[in-house]
DNA sequence: CGACCCTTTGAGGCAAATCAACTTTGGTGG
DNA sequence: CCACCAAAGTTGATTTGCCTCAAAGGGTCG
């Protein structure tokens, strides 16, 4: 429970940690998705602690992160790509409880097993901390755990908004409520800066999982965007993401304003 | 910032705190929902200052605890009764997010404003806090910090099992689980330690708060929970609470299984 | 005892699911 | 470059689980 020194490997939970070049120790001090992350407001000497805990992983679309279920090991940062989250019923019938983008963390939870399955989307690169050592670094580094506080919470706030789509919306308010959350997401383009008014909606995600993120079936998903796009709401789909024409409409939908 | 002594007053923005009496140092010493709650494992001088920093406050059924979108001032810690959160959307319709029962806290976001209604569904007991004074004490009570992560990240996990059953389950599994979910719950007699196959469900809310909780109406929850009845599957429904007569067969509903 | 609220039960309608083709997209190799 | 194929998406016809509308029981409290 010592404060360690920030030179010295870490111990790992028998296994040795490799050892660490100067490119590691500056992955964090110049990563970009720092600020907005849990990693954010850190100074060099923690950031140091935090690169020395963790690993850069780069994953291809498809792939399992972690399964429900599993032992719990370790929690996750990703800096780029989209990942989804889901609890299934033996059956099958699978509900997506978010989408991860590049900035969040993954894979915190309060038992020895995670409570959820984790797949990529599209390709991602994530940064990878050993569960154990990272509980032993938040003593040490105060700003983490708040920073994970905020973070908890926030997804907290999200997911009791999604209930309310889940429970409460019609197919239409569902897939408009999505378009609009998925807006000026993944903006990781060098055009950064740029007016978020940007009516450009990130969907890297097949219909299947927007399905089963808005507890709908994907017919009913596919006929509603045909819909919005017949209406001159959205544009016809272009390749992973969707132009809003009409932001204003989509949100009077999506909060389930009568008109429109 | 820096670590204030225990025993003088604590400045509240604009506002005296009054003058604290003995029994009021004591009350978060001697309060039974420490244990389990976010207050737990703290030494008694960090007690003595938790104690100081809150208010004790009882509520008669249905009565607002704080309202969505109202500047979030205070933070909760519910010690007896049942409280329902809720958002809703501008026609009226409205979705129960999860109901915080005796130990849990209530309160937190990472907005200026609440983003959820909180309602009283019986009498209830609880210790408020004045949010701001609390972020400044946090600091100084590490192991509040911690309990707090603890708790939001555990009504995460709550709040994905619920997404699971608005987006995926029949109404029958909804109010199975939800039935299960009730057990156990508020057996705050003194008969605990009792074997919890206890199989008496806690149900202090109406037919309205469990369908806006389960994303039903009032009438399919009735006809469900009759129809349970008439399988034999629990009893008929006594005051605020129901017994389970068959506690596996509910189980096997709750999660989809083909059989019952 | 009657007014009010909550709950239960019944009859019918509808939004979304299911079932069933068909079309488009994207990748692979000849 | 294009033929081929699998996967993803779209569209239509039909079914259905839950909602809506309606009305009849219980409980409680003044």
């Amino acid at each position: 429970m010592a404060q360690p020194t920030p030179t010295p490997a870490f111990p790992l939970s028998g296994k040795a940690v490799r050892p660490q070049s100067d490119s590691d120790i500056r992955r964090c001090l110049l990563c970009e998705r720092r600020a907005g992350s849990v990693c954010a407001g850190m100074d060099e000497a923690s950031l140091a602690v935090l690169a020395r805990s963790s690993r850069k992983i780069q994953l291809p679309p498809g792939t399992t992160i972690v399964e429900e279920g599993d032992h719990a090991g370790a929690f996750f940062n990703i800096t780029a790509g989209t990942v989804k989250l889901f609890k299934s019923l033996p059956d099958g019938r699978r509900q997506i409880t978010g989408f991860a983008d590049a900035g969040q963390f993954l894979g915190l939870g309060n038992t020895d097993v995670y409570p959820f399955g984790a797949e990529t989307v599209n390709a991602v690169q994530l940064c990878r901390f050993q569960r154990q050592q990272l509980e032993a670094l938040l003593i040490d580094l105060p700003r983490f755990e708040r920073n994970l506080l905020a973070s908890v919470t926030e997804r907290l706030t999200e997911a009791q908004e999604q209930m309310l789509l889940l429970g409460r919306k019609t197919a239409r308010e569902k897939v408009a409520s999505f378009l609009l959350g998925r807006l000026a997401i993944g903006c990781q383009a060098d055009l950064s800066a740029l007016p978020e008014a940007e009516p450009l909606a990130s969907v890297p995600m097949t219909r299947v999982d927007i399905a089963d993120y808005l507890g709908l079936t994907i017919e009913t998903v596919s006929r509603t965007i045909s819909a919005l796009r017949r209406e001159k709401i959205i544009a016809s789909t272009e390749s992973h993401s969707i132009r809003i024409l009409a932001p204003a409409t989509l949100r009077h939908i999506a909060t389930g304003q009568p008109q429109a």
